[in-house]
DNA sequence: ACCGCTATTCAAAGCGGTTTGGATGGGGCA
DNA sequence: TGCCCCATCCAAACCGCTTTGAATAGCGGT
């Protein structure tokens, strides 16, 4: 069923439907709501490609989600911001389409999207310090928001992003309030910007508070379960052990907690957790009340938003670009506590 | 830069320049090697909806995840077997169109999706015994490939799948080998096809030892580690607890391992645990050595399989649906051993 | 020198919509 | 009654590419 075919079947011109189905103020009520019926009826839609052809619009959204070959993980986050971000598409109308690009032809592949012409704009996802494709995006001319940020650019460019910096500046000095002097960060990869800027905030804490952080104490790397807990086990036998994690995720702070139970230590006593939770749907922290306390922040909500940054900047090209801070609530779960000192404990527990 | 101001430049019609770039045998070599040249010079790329709407194919596939508000989880395992998809699409220059559709006008939606006409054929995601969605494609004549499979459903249709019910078959006699009698099923949701299959392998190996699955040793849910977590610990709090525990995600094993500890069990000795790990980049089981006794599949080769077979489909449809089912690999880890009785350690531990 | 064949190239007609630039006809107003 | 305007509808061009059907030219054969 085309608009010709469905023209032709009421009597009417191909451009009087179109016009009918679109809106438009010259038809009259009657042969719209006449057209609307048989649409209806024969189920008619337009066709997509047609129609992208005709309006110049691809109705799409890209999300460009980069694939490194050393460590191939695809982001575990990635599921629930999409769900957020195609909440807001499929109520305006937008289609979503993904793209698996290598790290290492960044620059031809987003070329490629911008000279096939098949999205309107692009989400950014997993951007690094001093992340290239920024500039080549804005180079492209290509409307596009990030989801994060990237350290180290300064021209402006659109995002969405978490406080990371003052989530984790904020859960460090929550532990240095109870007493904690020995804090562990266990972190993400710190090429990533987000990583980066929550171990700046570790760090602006302990320097608040006149302490230095210790290079053993922190970890960075993919963050699973298996990193919390070697990482954790490995510094719980230091001669000066921490007394409280920070961790940039549920997963490895589950493997934090495991480590504990295997030193025998009980968490939220002994030893202190403290974590990111990104909200995910299948990695909830507690249910109604938390088990770890933690800097939380909706990263389905963070879909959300960037996505209708994204449709407005496509809109309305605005004269600079918008960008969001989403702050992080710090809640107070069971595995939090005033500091005690390992090492008296280890003699007699 | 479009075809017609190429052909302009190079002094040709936009047919021969077609033909040139599209690799049609009836242009001369030197003016094929002429446009050629002309083409990457003025770095053309011919417009993707233009070239779908003359060719009548969207060069896309379609992932419809069904987004139910009940549990509005986004099936972690999605993102793994997306980027094993996108890697087949890139390869054949296809796009991959993301659509989440809610439980209730699923109908509607698969219409709208097929008469839209911007993709080539579905991947099916999440599907429940005797799942509608299939006839209903069916009906539309859009090829698709469900990853899974919808028992009930008699008629053939095209598939990949685990073998579900044999790996927790295998799995449970595995457990029982060890003396095991008290075995309890930690499952997904059972309306899922997936779930129900390994219900079915679990029970299977029951009978085959003259058992009878307890129903107060099986629990089905959103398989979380809090899951995982709260059925072992309600389980193992029972007058005849159980001696071992078969998963259906690593998460839920994890939930499993936490309550072990909680009770003063050992993962191994006191207790065992089988699970399925469907080998996700950020939820391993262990690096080399397995943590965990799993049956293993890996889901990114799934979504590989599918997407080779769907391709293949649109190429060349085929008399009658393929289909193919992966096995599950039984690898052993640390997490199993023979059955101790619990309800003797209870009193001397 | 003429003919048929093959190798190349091209004009034009789609693909299924949107959009521009009129037509048409009836009502209001002088 | 005549004229203008507005409300409505339509024909045709266009978006950028593919593809059908035909034209052209060069070549060998007789």
């Amino acid at each position: 069923m085309t608009l010709k075919d469905l023209a032709q079947h009421l009597g009417l011109s191909p451009t009087t439907v179109s016009r009918a189905l679109n809106g438009f103020p010259e038809v009259a009520e009657a042969t719209r709501a006449r057209v609307e019926a048989a649409a209806r009826q024969h189920n008619y839609r337009p066709n997509t490609q047609a129609k992208r052809l005709a309006t110049g619009r691809a109705m799409a959204i890209g999300h460009v989600i980069p694939i490194s070959t050393q460590h191939e993980i695809v982001n575990p986050v990635f599921a629930d911001f999409i769900a957020g971000a195609g909440e807001v598409y499929a109520r305006a109308g937008y289609d979503m389409a993904l793209t698996l690009v290598p790290d290492a032809d960044q620059d031809r592949a987003y070329r490629e999207i911008r000279s096939k012409g098949n999205v309107d704009g692009i989400i950014l996802h997993g951007p690094r310090a001093g992340d290239a494709r920024i500039a080549l995006l804005e180079d492209l001319g290509l409307p596009f928001v990030v989801h994060g940020r990237a350290s180290g650019i300064t021209r402006p460019y659109a995002f969405v992003d978490v406080n990371n910096s003052r989530a984790f500046e904020r859960a460090t000095r929550f532990l240095l309030d109870l007493g904690h002097r020995r804090i562990a960060l266990v972190n993400g990869i710190e090429t990533m910007d987000f990583a980066l800027r929550r171990r700046r905030g570790f760090e602006r804490a302990l320097a608040a508070a006149d302490l230095t952080a210790n290079p053993g104490l922190m970890v960075a790397g993919e963050m699973t379960e298996a990193q919390g807990h070697d990482a954790a086990r490995a510094m719980l036998r230091r001669n000066e052990p921490p007394t409280a994690f920070l961790t940039s995720s549920l997963l490895s702070a589950m493997g934090v907690r495991r480590a504990l139970w295997e030193e025998g230590l009980v968490m939220g006593r002994d030893v202190s957790i403290v974590t990111h939770d990104d909200e995910l749907g299948y990695l909830k922290n507690g249910a109604e009340e938390p088990i770890f306390t933690a800097t939380r922040s909706s990263v389905r909500e963070a879909g959300r938003r960037c996505a209708t940054m994204l449709l407005r900047m496509i809109e309305a090209p605005p004269p600079e670009p918008a960008s969001e801070l989403l702050e992080a609530v710090l809640v107070v779960g069971s595995s939090t506590g005033p500091a005690r000192n390992l090492l008296s404990l280890r003699e007699n527990p």
